[in-house]
RNA sequence: GGGGAUGUGGCGGAAUUGGCAGACGCGAAGGUCUCAAAAACCUUUAAGGGUAACCUUGUGUGGGUUCGAUUCCCACCAUCCCCACCA
């Protein structure tokens, strides 16, 4: 053990020893719990930010710990190496999207073995290694005999930026997921996946995943999956035999329906707008509203609606409503028709009001007070009864509801009826870069999958990726010209590719098994490592990774391979690393090295805005490179900082001055680490027992608290993984070793007893210090003569006995004011404490001359006398 | 419009089955060591008052429950995130 602390020296050591000695693989052996432990998989963009690391730190800490607790743990890593940003890329510099990609991994996988995290390098997995997709397209093939996917013409969002289709979950809230475009549509044919045969299994067993997963992450998979109950009302078209379905959640409003609305898509306009004198007119708006939803703003337009000229007939009472279309009826949604009721809806009452449609009364506050028609402000929960609705008056909303579609369905215009948001998922691609859809087209017969002994189809080589619509694959005839494996005549093969979201639903599952080349995995694997135990990855994946992949899950259940209905025990999703940003009005974003200590701009003295606090990004020039901090303080400082500025799930900031703490306080616990070796080592081995009695109070002190923070770490990994508190907790015990050794000093020590203390204190301090700076704890735990890795070494545990507390500190109250404290042994009885608080100086003196009414005694805590 | 969260010193954050608010760190001030500097070590550091022992106020705002509220309840304000003419 050398004097200083050379992070940089020390870190290579181990990472090589570690590689060399294979640490971190590991096999099922079903007398060890097993423990997964998984980040997200990277995707290969080329260059590792300070966000990987602060995945990687977290989920390191708890492998660590889980390992040393005893776990057989998996702590697996690959890469997410297909997609549009590689070929783009390739695209631009001339060359192969495969080259780019095993690059980037190349050099990504450096950069994360720089950062000394306790992967099972002999499980990686790149999605784009034709060993990996051929499974892919097996599961392609298994889903489309079942009927799980179909092929369809479809409108699909279309990122006009990169030039490829999008899920709804990529399209999400109007823009491409990856680079923000707004999205426009396109009619396409397309491969869709059914996950909304799944919508309620994916929503109820969300229910499972309550306390283990964030809050925010349920709910937004709840709203996107978006179920809502209502029913079904079939509106006869007047003079006519057409009628027209609505859904709606409010069938209890229906006598307050003044109209209804299609949107303007709806198939049945044609048929309403039948010689109908303003046809034309109607038909030609109809095509502006669709051209207007085409390229939607992202802000609200102004609602627009044109009367058709038909009517319409409420089957409750036969009143004739007026059909319209309009702009806010979503042909996507429902049944793409509603009934407008001014009274219970925001949206149809401003239609209403600015195309003068009637308002009727219909709502009733339960204290009896009727709510005039035109009043909106009246919150939903105010008014729970109905009122002028035929037979069905002064009934509670949610009976009238239940009763009015129990009618509806005995007269046959009507049925309950539950719609969801969730769209199925559209997985084909027209580009290069993916798992080529292994389906063939035949024009006998029809669409035939590929043989499973025909698999992998692999993506051809040298592809011209320059080419003006449809994909590159379709200017490849050698890979498109093939014979059709049923009747072997001439047939063309499916030139799509899938989404690069089907490779990241299983990978993790393939982790279990990763080099099985005649399943996708080993079902028995699977039922020793799955579910994972703990997973961490970015809040960006709330809806679409993390629903794909619980989909994909149902899926390979439903085939027989998996038998689970969850794949993910636990969720975390990790905060980002933020920076401050500067920006000067002449000179845009700078560096923080070009502004001055007054805060103004070192080029022009102008003053700088200083002080937001943005996302890392390279045009804001707040970016923070990992390897460059690990090449000033090291991987250990890094880590340690990252996780000790806050909680895991929460937003940190990036601060120099805090990343200097952190290699500060590495370099505080070395000093003592290194101070104390020599004796420690050269002291007897034997772990003597240490009677407290023959202790003094300094020695007694430090083996106490070294026992009360060994069970609160212990504690704030099983229930919390806060680690930031960990770390702390750390720092505090270090600071106790401190204190102790200058007792020592003032006491000429060091004696026998103090070295065994001290021993006692140190090493597990190095221990606990593992998950957070493993290089350096393995470094010291070696110079303290411990043949075994620290991989290997168990983790401390504690001795209540010896945590307890000799005499603890009671806080004495008078009104639940803090006056006085007390000090009194941890058993002392409720009938002690309250005595010696009633006899205490300060408390006499507060209450004199008043009456007790009570004197209330929390044992161990605190005494509050009640006066008057 | 719907949903989810958050609000504590100069800063990051501790403390939650209701029981001493501010652990730990950063920053700052003073000191020791040194020719000097760095590093390290020691002390102080919520605000206001007092020479001092101490006193008063204080966890976004206003109420409530309680002997006692950062914690529970109600209302409000602010900030952030997600979804969104979703019927």
């Amino acid at each position: 053990m050398k004097e200083k602390y050379f992070p940089q020296e020390i870190e290579q050591k181990w990472q090589k020893r570690w590689a060399a000695q294979k640490t971190f693989e590991v096999t099922e052996d079903p007398t060890r719990e097993k423990f997964y432990c998984l980040e997200m998989l990277a995707y290969t963009s080329g260059r590792a930010h300070i966000g990987h690391v602060s995945n990687f730190a977290i989920g390191d800490a708890l492998a660590w710990y889980k390992r040393m607790r005893g776990f057989n743990v998996m702590h697996p890593f690959g890469w997410d190496a297909f997609g549009q940003p590689a070929e783009t890329a390739a695209i631009k510099d001339g060359t192969d999207p495969e080259k780019f990609t095993r690059d980037a991994i190349a050099y990504m996988k450096w950069q994360f073995q720089k950062m000394g995290i306790s992967y099972d390098w002999s499980r990686e997995v790149a999605t784009c290694d034709p060993e990996y997709y051929k499974w892919n397209q097996w599961f392609f093939i298994r889903m489309w005999e079942r009927g799980m996917l179909y092929r369809k013409l479809a409108p699909v969002n279309w990122c006009p930026r990169e030039d490829i289709s999008l899920s709804n979950e990529q399209a999400s809230g109007g823009v491409c997921w990856r680079c923000g475009s707004p999205v426009i549509q396109k009619q396409l044919m397309q491969w869709f996946a059914r996950i909304t045969d799944y919508a309620d299994q994916l929503l109820d067993d969300l229910d499972k995943l309550e306390g283990k997963w964030p809050d925010r992450v349920i709910a937004m998979q709840r709203n996107w999956i978006g179920r809502s109950r209502g029913a079904h009302v079939r509106f006869k078209v007047a003079d006519s035999v057409e009628s027209i379905a609505v859904f709606t959640t409010r069938i209890d409003t229906i006598f307050g329906a003044n109209a209804i609305v299609l949107a303007p898509e709806h198939p049945a306009l044609e048929k309403v707008l039948e010689g109908k004198p303003n046809r034309d007119e109607v038909l030609s708006f109809a095509e502006r509203l669709k051209e207007q939803r085409k390229t939607r703003e992202l802000e609200q337009v102004e609602k627009e609606g044109i009367f058709t000229g038909g009517y319409a007939e409420n089957p409750f009472n036969n009143e004739r409503l007026p059909i319209w279309i309009a702009n806010f009826v979503l042909i996507e949604y429902g049944t793409g028709a509603i009934m407008a009721v001014p009274a219970g809806d925001q949206r149809d009452f401003e239609f209403s009001r600015k195309y003068h449609l009637p308002f009727r009364q219909i709502k009733l506050t339960p204290d009896g007070r009727e709510i005039p028609a035109d009043d909106l402000d009246a919150p939903d929960e105010d008014w729970t009864t109905t009122v002028n609705t035929g037979e069905w008056s002064g009934l509670s909303s949610e009976e009238a509801n239940r009763r009015m579609t129990e009618h509806a369905e005995a007269r046959g215009f009507g049925k309950g009826a539950i719609t969801y948001k969730l769209r199925d998922w559209g997985i084909s691609r027209q580009r290069y870069w993916g798992t080529p859809v292994p389906m063939i087209h035949c024009e006998r017969d029809g669409i035939v999958p590929v043989p499973d002994d025909h698999l992998p189809v692999v993506l051809p080589k040298g592809v011209n990726l320059k080419v003006e619509g449809g994909s590159p694959l379709d200017h490849v005839p050698e890979y498109v010209n093939v014979t059709c494996p049923k009747c072997e005549g001439p047939a063309r093969r499916d030139t799509d590719t899938m989404d690069t979201f089907v490779d990241s639903t299983w990978y993790y599952f393939r982790y279990c098994d990763p080099h099985n080349d005649r399943q996708p995995f080993d079902p028995e694997k699977i039922a020793y490592w799955l579910p994972v135990d703990q997973y961490i990855g970015g809040i960006e994946h709330a809806v679409l990774h993390l629903i794909y992949t619980r989909y994909w899950t149902k899926v390979m259940r439903d085939l027989g391979l998996v038998k689970l209905d969850e794949p993910i025990a636990r969720l975390l999703t990790q905060g980002m690393v933020n920076k401050e940003t500067y920006f000067c009005p002449e000179h845009e974003w700078l560096f923080p090295e070009q502004v001055t200590e007054e805060k103004t701009c070192s080029i022009c003295g102008k003053a700088v805005i200083a002080g937001r606090v943005e996302k890392m990004s390279k045009s804001k020039k707040n970016a923070v490179d990992p390897i460059e901090m690990i090449n000033i303080h090291g991987a250990d400082a890094l880590r340690l900082f990252v996780l000790f500025s806050g909680p895991p799930d929460k937003d940190k900031e990036w601060s120099d001055t805090g990343f200097e703490g952190a290699s500060r306080y590495l370099q505080r616990v070395w000093r003592i680490a290194y101070k104390w070796r020599d004796r420690i080592v050269e002291a007897s081995q034997d772990r003597l027992t240490i009677e407290a009695r023959e202790l003094t109070e300094y020695q007694r002190k430090l083996l106490r608290r070294t026992h009360q923070l060994i069970r609160s770490i212990t504690e704030n990994y099983e229930e919390r993984l806060h680690l930031n508190t960990c770390i702390s907790s750390l720092m505090e015990l270090t600071n106790e070793i401190y204190t102790f050794d200058q007792s020592v000093e003032k006491h000429h020590g060091p004696t026998e007893a103090d070295v065994r203390i001290a021993r006692e204190a140190i090493e597990p301090l190095i221990a606990m210090l593992t998950p957070f700076a493993p290089h350096m704890s393995e470094e010291m735990w070696e110079a303290y003569g411990h043949a075994e890795d620290l991989a290997v070494t168990p983790w401390p545990g504690f001795d209540p006995e010896l945590a307890r507390e000799e005499e603890i500190e009671v806080a004495v109250q008078v009104n639940g004011k803090l006056r006085s404290r007390l000090f009194a042994s941890p058993d002392a009885s409720d009938d002690d404490l309250r005595s010696k608080a009633l006899a205490d100086e300060k408390v006499l003196a507060a209450t004199a001359g008043q009456d007790i009414v009570r004197v209330i005694v929390i044992p161990r805590k605190l005494v509050n006398v009640v006066l008057k």
